[in-house]
Formats: C-alpha cells, sequence, structure tokens
DNA sequence: TGTGTCTGCCCC
DNA sequence: ATTCTGC
DNA sequence: GCAGAATGGGCAGACACA
C-alpha cells in the first residue's frame, strides 16, 4: 500500500472528531491494505516499529534533530524550521508547509509506500555509534525528498512519537474488528489476544490472514510479557468499597519499580511497566527468582524496591533508579540493594492462571516462593468494612508506604 | 578526555 | 506518574 | 466515565565537539 494511504487516512482522522468516525476511517483504510501491509500500518499508528519487549533499538530522533533534517529535505536554513515551529507548535505540520513550497524536490520522487517508510525508520534505529546523528538526519531527509508533503506531516509526527490522532489501542483494535469481521463485536477478543502476546502488530497479522479464530487461539506464553493491568486512583473509602464489591484484598503500594518476571528452567526475564527487558539491570533478582521460585515455568508481578540491608528499611523511588544502567551493575548492586515484592502471579507450570480468583493466586504464591529478607509477598489483608480500609491507609503512609491498592476477590 | 546537548513509546 | 479535555 | 493527549522531575546513555 502506498504510505500516502496511510497519512490520508491519518488526516481524515485527526480532523474528524467522533470516536465511531475515527474509527471507520481507520477500518476502511485497514481493508484497502494487503495483508502483509497490515503489521507494519497498525505499528506505526502505535507510534513504534516493533514491541519494546524485543529489545529492538529506538528511532532516537527527536524534536531538535527532526529541526535538521526538515532544513535539509526542504533547503532552508535551521532558522526558518524553528520560526515555523515555533508558531506551528508541531514538527509534523513545520516540515509540511516548508515541503510544499520547496515542491521542486518531489519533482521525481520515488512513490512511497508503507513498507518503504517502515524499513527507512528501521533502518535510522540501527545506525549507531561516531557520526550516527548526522546519517540519521540525512537518511530521514531523503526519505522527506521523496515524500508527499502530507506524508512528510505523518512522517515526522511518527519518529517523535507525536502523531496524535485521538486514535489510540483500543481505537486500533476497534478497527481491527470492523475492517476484517464487519463490526465491533470481536474487540474484547482481540484485545485478550493483544494482552497476551504485547503485539498488536501481531494480532492484526493473524486476523488478517488467518482470520478470529487464529487470534482466539493466541495464548500467554512464558518469555513473552503480558499487559499490566492498570490501578484506578480513588479518594475515599466507601467509594472505593463500593466500586470493589463486598470484600477486598487491600495491599500496601511500594515505592519502586513495577516488574514483571518471567521464570522458564533456567532462564530469568524482566520486564518493566512499559514492557522494556529489564532483566541486566537486575541480576541480584534474577538470582531470587532462579532460587526462590520453585516452579518450572512461572510468570510473576512485583514491585523492585531499594532496601537499607542492614534495617531493612525502603528507600526512595530516587534511589532505585541509580540502578537503571548499563554499566557498573556489580558495584551498584551492592550500592543499591533491593528486594522483590511479589503481589501476583499470572502462569505457573504451563498453565495461565490470570483467571483464577486473587485469594487462590495469593495461595499459589504462598505455595511457590520461598520468601526471605529480598523476595516476599506484599502486606495485604482481607476486608469488606470502609473504616478498615481506611485504617490500613494510614498504617501504611505511616510506615512509609505510598498507600494501598485494593482487589477485588472475585470468589 | 571532559563537557554539553539531546534523547528516552524512560521510570514514577 | 498526574492532569486535562472532548466525547 | 472513559480514552487519549499533554505534562513534570530526575537520571543515565549516547553522541558532538572542543
Amino acid at each position: 500500500m502506498r504510505y500516502l494511504k496511510l497519512a490520508q487516512a491519518y488526516d481524515e482522522i485527526e480532523s474528524t472528531s467522533g470516536t465511531l468516525d475515527k474509527i471507520q476511517i481507520y477500518s476502511d483504510m485497514l481493508k484497502e491494505a494487503q495483508s502483509k501491509d497490515v503489521d507494519k500500518i497498525v505499528a506505526l499508528t502505535m507510534g513504534k516499529l516493533h514491541p519494546d519487549w524485543k529489545n529492538e533499538p529506538e528511532i532516537g530522533l527527536a524534536e531538535k534533530m527532526a529541526v535538521q533534517v526538515i532544513a535539509a529535505a526542504a533547503s532552508v536554513p535551521e532558522n526558518t524550521v524553528l520560526d515555523i515551529l515555533r508558531e506551528t507548535g508541531d514538527i509534523g505540520s513545520t516540515g509540511e508547509s516548508l515541503l510544499r513550497e520547496g515542491a521542486q524536490a518531489t519533482l521525481f520522487a520515488e512513490e512511497l509506500t508503507v513498507s518503504k517508510v517502515f524499513s527507512t525508520l528501521d533502518e535510522i534505529a540501527q545506525i549507531s555509534g561516531s557520526g550516527s546523528n548526522k546519517t540519521k538526519i540525512s537518511k530521514l531527509a531523503g526519505l522527506l525528498t521523496d515524500a508527499d508533503p502530507i506524508e512528510a506531516r505523518y512522517i515526522l509526527r511518527t519518529v517523535t512519537g507525536s502523531l496524535r490522532l485521538g486514535l489510540g489501542d483500543m481505537g486500533i483494535i476497534d478497527g481491527l474488528s470492523t475492517a476484517f469481521t464487519g463490526n465491533r463485536d470481536v474487540r474484547s477478543d482481540i484485545e485478550a489476544a493483544f494482552n497476551v502476546c504485547s503485539d498488536l502488530g501481531r494480532v492484526a497479522c493473524v486476523l488478517a490472514e488467518n482470520g478470529i479464530d487464529a487470534v482466539r487461539a493466541i495464548h500467554t506464553e512464558v518469555g513473552i510479557p503480558i499487559r499490566m493491568m492498570a490501578a484506578k486512583k480513588l479518594s475515599d473509602a466507601e467509594e472505593i468499597m463500593e466500586k470493589i464489591g463486598k470484600k477486598a484484598f487491600v495491599e500496601f503500594k511500594y515505592d519502586g519499580e513495577r516488574v514483571q518476571a518471567h521464570k522458564n528452567g533456567a532462564d530469568v526475564t524482566l520486564y518493566s511497566r512499559r514492557q522494556e527487558v529489564i532483566t541486566h539491570q537486575y541480576p541480584d533478582v534474577v538470582q531470587l527468582i532462579l532460587k526462590n521460585v520453585k516452579a518450572a515455568t512461572c510468570v510473576l508481578e512485583g514491585e523492585c524496591v531499594a532496601i537499607d540491608p542492614e534495617t531493612g528499611k525502603m528507600k526512595p523511588f530516587q534511589e532505585l533508579m541509580r540502578r537503571r544502567r548499563k554499566t557498573d551493575i556489580k558495584s551498584m548492586q551492592e550500592e543499591v540493594p533491593v528486594a522483590l515484592f511479589v503481589f501476583d502471579i499470572l502462569y505457573l507450570n504451563g498453565e495461565d492462571v490470570t483467571s483464577r480468583p486473587m485469594l487462590e493466586r495469593r495461595k499459589l504464591m504462598e505455595d511457590t516462593i520461598e520468601v526471605n529478607d529480598r523476595v516476599s509477598l506484599t502486606i495485604g489483608e482481607l476486608t469488606e468494612a470502609p473504616e478498615r480500609l481506611y485504617e490500613i491507609f494510614e498504617d501504611a503512609i505511616n510506615t512509609g508506604y505510598e498507600g494501598v491498592i485494593a482487589k477485588a476477590i472475585h470468589e
């Protein structure tokens, strides 16, 4: 498919306010695409080339460098670009208008395809080392030279991560459902597949090539991160109990980094909330899981917290941030010791256990994890009284926790 | 080699 | 992460 | 009420340049 088709769909979506209308436009565009392009289209619309957990390099080119790209592609001084950027506040429109003025550049332009745009951006992401910024800039400038102004607008927004279509993950999912089944009825099936494989491009590809039943067959695998559930912030104890139902399991909220740990025999992989691989940052946590998690295959969720090993007291998040590095891991491991507080189990010995009731999962964790001073379950308590919930909250705050998380138990 | 700038779907 | 907006 | 977009603080990596 021509990239122009995608760019025109983006343009329509952007200028349409209704969510359903946006979805319809996106769906109509998807229907015209060859199935080999569908995963790339979805990836680009999500603003990334690859899922984070695949550990691919970032494009590594943001607004400052994009200014140089536009200057090169439109043959204008950087200050001209900066002036228009200040007016419009948008790097995409800035590139679009400057390229429109210098239209001679597009006279003998190659027609851009989705595939070409995707692969060029991927090549740019791979470039590193001395002189790489210049190479990245000239490569992207080359792409813009072949681009229609409207294409340039969205290529620039894609690389800088500011597509702002008003179409998020759920909109894309609805668009996929509509395009390949005619209505939005299977959106939850698509979402469920996305939740367990964390790759909507792959789901889209499966849907386009093999249909919805193949999407329904996508299931959890150890080593592929599961999308984490987001908590909602509430401020009133009664409101919480009402929302959650009769009984709630109330846990302390730890001030650390959320970690999803996958154990597959002797292999352990750790993922961040955004599903980046963070295994190398926490070799101590990897060892903990190898030694203290008594399961062949297992997926756990927990909070990694910096601690004072003498007192066992938790340290603030900023301390933990110093562990986010690629070098001197060994010395940092000693300087910033951590503990893991596990609060959920998603997979155990080949079985997806996410549909088990909360307290049963808690029992599975207790049976699977050999607790010590560096790895333990989160502190929590079952209650149905708002007054008790409030007491636990006060207790949490007074003891240095961030607050509490309340979960429905679904007994 | 040291310093400054930019980048990170960064983490919270 | 929080906060705001438009639907 | 929700999804999406816009925003902040702080830290380390990567590169440019002198």
